[in-house]
DNA sequence: GAGTTTGAAACT
DNA sequence: CAGTTTCAAACTC
């Protein structure tokens, strides 16, 4: 619904993007800070006193000589997995999980979307391929997915058909009263604002329970819709008024 | 957004 | 090596 094509420019054009960290004790110069620990510089982050750049230089590189005796292979590929011949996707070192279950993100191995492996030492660990828990959270994951999905597939249906009637149509309306065309509320878009509804209903059915959360949503969402529709037919009746003058 | 929980990393 | 502390992120409300 939001017409912002220009949003992803100037951040990751030539690297992927990577989350930024919050680091504040750390300096990020220890392997608490996930972007130190990948090996890359501090990038578009809201770290405070952050050593992980190129004006601390001889900081970093002590700092990486550190973390490199502690642990040889603290800069490794990582998850120490892909298809080495046999070795399966396994985490290098295994987890150490005692109240999580390892299935929330605090484990390594689900973060990484992996089973655990005969070399965690987790304590009550569900987080294994026969697992029923396990499997009943992905259901739920991409079930979530899934309506994630038909609520941005109907988002830019209704845009789209929006932009459409808005090429088709512009020329011919040239009613100069106050009021703006009504010639706007086609079968189509009615029906695609429908279908945002019913979606965001179906939605709202299944995670909130109170049904007045529930019509609040869906009016708001209607609110959105209709604003859309007004913001457009405003826009062809400016412009057609332009070609006039 | 504030406060809590969690387990890796760091430290002793 | 084991026990403790520190830390930033995940999570909860
Ligand atoms: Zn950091
Ligand atoms: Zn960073
Ligand atoms: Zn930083
Ligand atoms: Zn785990
Ligand atoms: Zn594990
Ligand atoms: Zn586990």
């Amino acid at each position: 619904m939001n017409f912002c094509f220009f949003s992803v420019s100037a951040a990751e054009t030539t690297s992927r993007p990577r989350k930024p960290c919050n680091c504040t004790k750390s300096q990020c110069l220890k392997l608490y800070c996930d972007c130190f620990a990948n090996g890359e510089f501090c990038n578009m982050c809201n770290c405070n006193n952050c050593f992980n750049n190129l004006e601390h230089e001889t900081e970093r590189l002590k700092a990486i000589k550190t973390c490199l005796d502690r642990n040889p292979e603290a800069f490794k590929p990582k998850i120490g997995k892909g298809k080495e011949g046999e070795s399966d996707r396994r985490h290098s070192k295994g987890c150490n999980c005692k109240r999580s279950g390892c299935l929330k993100n605090y484990c390594e191995c689900y973060e990484a979307k992996i089973m655990c492996s005969s070399i965690c030492k987790c304590i009550g660990c569900k987080n294994f391929e026969e697992s029923p828990e396990r499997k009943t959270l992905m259901h739920l994951a991409d079930a979530a997915e899934v309506r994630v999905q038909q609520q941005t597939a109907a988002k830019t249906k209704l845009s789209s058909q929006i932009s459409d009637l808005l090429m088709r149509t512009t020329p011919v309306i040239s009613s100069g009263s106050g009021r703006l065309p009504y010639t706007f509320l086609t079968k189509e878009v009615v029906e695609a604002t429908c279908e945002c509804l019913l979606d965001k209903a179906r939605r709202a059915e299944q995670t909130d329970q109170l049904t007045s959360e529930a019509e609040r949503l869906i009016l708001e969402e209607f609110g959105h819709c209709l604003m859309n529709i007004i913001t457009s037919a405003g826009k062809a009746k400016a412009d057609s008024a332009s070609i006039n003058c």
